[in-house]
DNA sequence: GCCGTTTTCGGCCCGACTGTTTTCAGTCG
């Protein structure tokens, strides 16, 4: 059973708990146990199999979830969870999703007017029913039937570089507004999560009526859905919607912090405050009424005895333990890349001939490239087979024998049959430079059979990485089951490198994943998979997955020159 | 339901905005 399998007993657990008006601190303790197992890098299953000692190792996990977790694993049920759905209608917990209905309006329908379904609610909705409820009026009749209108539509999360295109451009056209001190995103955006659900802004302004109603008129901006003295939200054409907070100058790092979140990041710096007789709000750090800091991040930090964090990290999965010992990692930048290894031409589906991606790459000032078309499983694609593959290779060749000041490796982007074959012979593989292997197809086959492709495939003395090994596209479809201990323990047997695929739809591995390559001391490799020569900028995201993952330069075996890279993958 | 260099009980982050309210509950981030 995958994690995030059993982290939704919880979550829904939480949700059903919510309507039906249990502790609000057993609910978190719901929630967190979900976060902890989504987290994690080894398979809670196997760690059931050890007992409930080891599941109570993890933090927010104690005796009933550890036991419920093994009931969970066995079983494939929860009795608590069933009792629950039981007594609420499946409708009533989707009532959740509509903005501005949270568990205790939701409860209030069900409970005074017997509404199970949304179809029924919005029934209610248009004929006054629900506006006569105690606590409900017809503002908020309207809006349950606005957000009907609109789950259908959104709740969805989206891509970060869409998310960072918006946002970015937002934030510099209210940076032209002279009012207007100092303007950032924060949120999940800053910290360069994969995806975002939503878009944060954060300015300084004399005077926040010109801001918001600047905001208001923006090109990108169709709805304002709330608008108060120091926040507004509206509601982007492309259906995301934004934040903009207006604080005063000396709050502006008290506040970057806070709307940075994590969430799950602030409630351990808050009861850092805390435990030190400090309080922190997006005002500032207080001991009692006085200010003692606020106008940056590296003080509200300091305030509570830690180096500044880079946003990447503040997810509290052990950041704050490593800044307290002095222990933050020295992440890696963009700039540290050397060479990309993994890319198209139109030799299959690729926009840009051999001759231009390489030119492109030299312009963005790489070092080496490896051309790695698909090979012929990939029909749609155009895929190659022995023949035209090795014809392929003679004609890079031809144009890397005229060039300087790049190198150039013969690659091949090699598919993982459903069978668990490959795709080409092994002495087709033996003549690359370069061989990734990857699934493309069959990634619904249950989890055995994808680890026995993948096995396979890092079995082959020919293969050198596993390319975007989920095979998962962000906000479209989830990856295969793999068993990521099994698939890392056998890379690092075999000297095979693992992909942090750098496409704003994969960026797969993901963070977890990354940084548990990184622990079985797996080189990982960073790539954009350009199917076009402006594919190549998209190495970005993937440096910004790699930082979250806490990889350092040395942890990514492309910031090295082509002779230690070659060297490392021999020695590894 | 979890957790403990003040605690095995009694805490658990904190504030803005909205709508329905005459002082606050619910929702959200």
């Amino acid at each position: 059973m995958q994690n995030s399998e059993v982290a939704r007993y919880f979550e829904d657990l939480a949700d059903l708990l919510e309507i039906d008006g249990a502790n609000p601190f057993r609910i978190r303790a719901y929630r967190n146990a979900a976060r902890t197992i989504e987290d994690l890098p080894a398979s809670v299953e196997s760690l059931a199999a050890e007992g409930r000692e080891a599941l109570m190792e993890l933090p927010g996990i104690g005796e009933d979830l550890a036991k419920k977790i093994i009931v969970i694993v066995e079983t494939g049920r929860l009795p608590q969870l069933d009792e629950l759905q039981e007594k609420i209608p499946s409708g009533v917990v989707e009532m959740l999703r509509i903005p501005g209905l949270g568990p205790k309006k939701a409860a209030a329908v069900f409970r005074e007017l017997n509404i199970e379904t949304l179809d029924q609610l919005r029934a209610a909705a248009e004929s006054g029913e629900v506006a006569s409820l105690k606590g409900f009026g017809n503002k908020t009749a309207e809006s349950i039937l606005k957000g009907l209108d609109q789950i259908e539509t959104s709740g969805r999360r989206f891509l970060l570089a869409d998310a960072m295109a918006e946002v970015d451009e937002i934030t510099a056209d209210l940076l032209e507004i002279p009012a207007v001190g100092q303007a950032q995103p924060a949120g999940s955006c800053r910290r360069r999560k994969e995806t975002c659900g939503d878009l944060d802004v954060l300015v300084t302004a004399a005077d926040s009526s010109k801001v918001m109603d600047a905001l208001a008129g923006h090109r990108l901006v169709t709805d304002v859905l709330a608008r108060g003295d120091t926040k507004q939200r509206v509601r982007l054409k492309s259906g995301i919607e934004l934040d903009l907070r207006v604080v005063p100058e000396e709050s502006y790092g008290a506040a970057l912090q806070y709307f940075t979140g994590s969430k799950e990041h602030n409630i351990v710096i808050r009861r850092r405050a805390q435990e030190r007789g400090l309080k922190i709000n997006e005002y500032g750090v207080f001991r009692d009424d006085e200010r003692i800091a606020g106008a940056t991040e590296e003080d509200v930090y300091a305030a509570v005895d830690l180096p500044w964090i880079t946003p990447e990290l503040r997810e509290n999965r052990g950041e704050i333990e490593l800044a307290e010992n002095d222990k933050l990692p020295q992440l890696i930048e963009l700039a540290d890349i050397r060479g990309d290894l993994h890319m198209h031409t139109t030799a299959t589906d690729g926009a840009a001939s051999i001759r231009e991606m390489i030119d492109a790459a030299k312009e963005r000032k790489l070092k080496y490239i490896a051309i790695t078309d698909h090979s012929k499983r990939v029909t749609m694609a155009n895929g190659l087979d022995a023949k035209r593959l090795r014809k392929h290779w003679k004609d890079i060749d031809k144009v890397r024998s005229s060039l300087s000041g790049i190198d150039v490796l013969c690659g091949i982007e090699c598919d993982i049959l459903e069978d668990a074959t490959l795709d080409l012979p092994d002495d087709v593989l033996q003549e690359a430079d370069w061989v990734i292997a990857v699934l493309h197809y069959g990634l619904n086959q249950p989890g055995e059979k994808i680890m026995q492709r993948l096995l396979t495939a890092i079995r082959n003395p020919h293969v050198d990485m596993i390319g975007h090994p989920s095979g998962r596209l962000l906000t479209r479809r989830p990856g295969a089951e793999i068993d990521y201990e099994t698939l890392f323990k056998a890379a690092a047997d075999h000297g095979v490198l693992m992909e942090i695929n750098a496409h704003p739809s994969r960026l797969d591995l993901d963070d977890v994943y990354a940084a548990s390559a990184k622990r079985h001391g797996i080189p990982v490799v960073i790539n954009t998979d350009a199917h076009s020569t402006s594919g190549l900028d998209v190495m970005q995201y993937g440096v910004y997955q790699a930082r979250r993952a806490g990889l350092e330069k040395k942890d990514v075996a492309n910031t090295r020159t082509l002779k230690q890279f070659q060297r490392l993958l021999r020695s590894h």
